[in-house]
DNA sequence: GGTATATATGAACATATGTTCAAGTATGGA
DNA sequence: TCCATACTTGAACATATGTTCATATATACC
């Protein structure tokens, strides 16, 4: 690719300074919906804290209740507690109840998957 | 899974409540070691936010220079060459100078791969 | 019913995070 | 050499985030 002058071009209004418009637009194009990208943003979020990461990891191995998983990751019931259920509204675990205890497991293969994908991709 | 009772567990010198004591183990010997749990982390951490996560979508379709990028994200030149060092330090892309500008492109295809197993994971 | 266990929830707080702004460096051309 | 362009950097600031703490719910057992 040869370098370019940079222009201004007139765009939804503004003066925007682009110097590849068609590498722009075409990148446009292909970006996923704004709410899918989002839901993307939303769900690496998550599995960016350690702890709700172990606990991922650590459900790719069965369901375990909130207590185990506390103890696992050191931290209190509640902080546990408040870690699956941002986990649970992103669907990437469920729960069932067994008496007074609640087991924790992901909510599909898709999830162990993509933790596996992402673990291979460290080891370069 | 039959429920039980929880006991105190003399453990790391202090007590740990625990149910489960075997499935704890288990998940704690299947854990990655902390260096790379932190790694995976601060990969999530840096995907999970929606300019840096474009910038590495738009960067699939081949390489981009900053101004492009800030183009297509609307943020400040600024602003995406924090987001492009960061995406730099994880080694998840990496430039080339011709003249003046730096064209940023994706490190490697396991970065395209980790974003397609992502997006594919949304779609149920 | 009353008490104990397991978990959930909401507000408060301290920290982490992303953007902006005002510099700075690097390259190219007159 | 001087200026413009492309990008980087560091500090400041406002916002987002995770944990804690106190309280609430839900189930089990007596």
């Amino acid at each position: 690719m040869v370098a370019k002058k940079s222009k201004f071009i007139e765009e939804e209004g503004c003066q925007v300074k682009m110097v590849h418009l068609n590498r722009v637009r075409q990148a446009r194009e292909k970006e996923p919906a704004p709410a899918e990208l989002g839901r993307l943003a939303d769900l690496y979020k998550a599995m960016g804290d350690p702890n709700r990461l172990r606990i991922l990891l650590a459900l790719r191995g069965g369901e375990m209740c909130v207590c185990d998983l506390a103890a696992l990751t050191g931290v209190s019931d509640s902080a546990v507690s408040h870690a699956l259920r941002r986990l649970k509204d992103l669907a990437l675990v469920n729960n069932r109840r067994d008496g007074q205890m609640l087991y924790y497991s992901l909510d599909d293969h898709h999830v162990s998957q993509l933790l596996a994908a992402s673990l291979e991709h460290l080891h370069h």
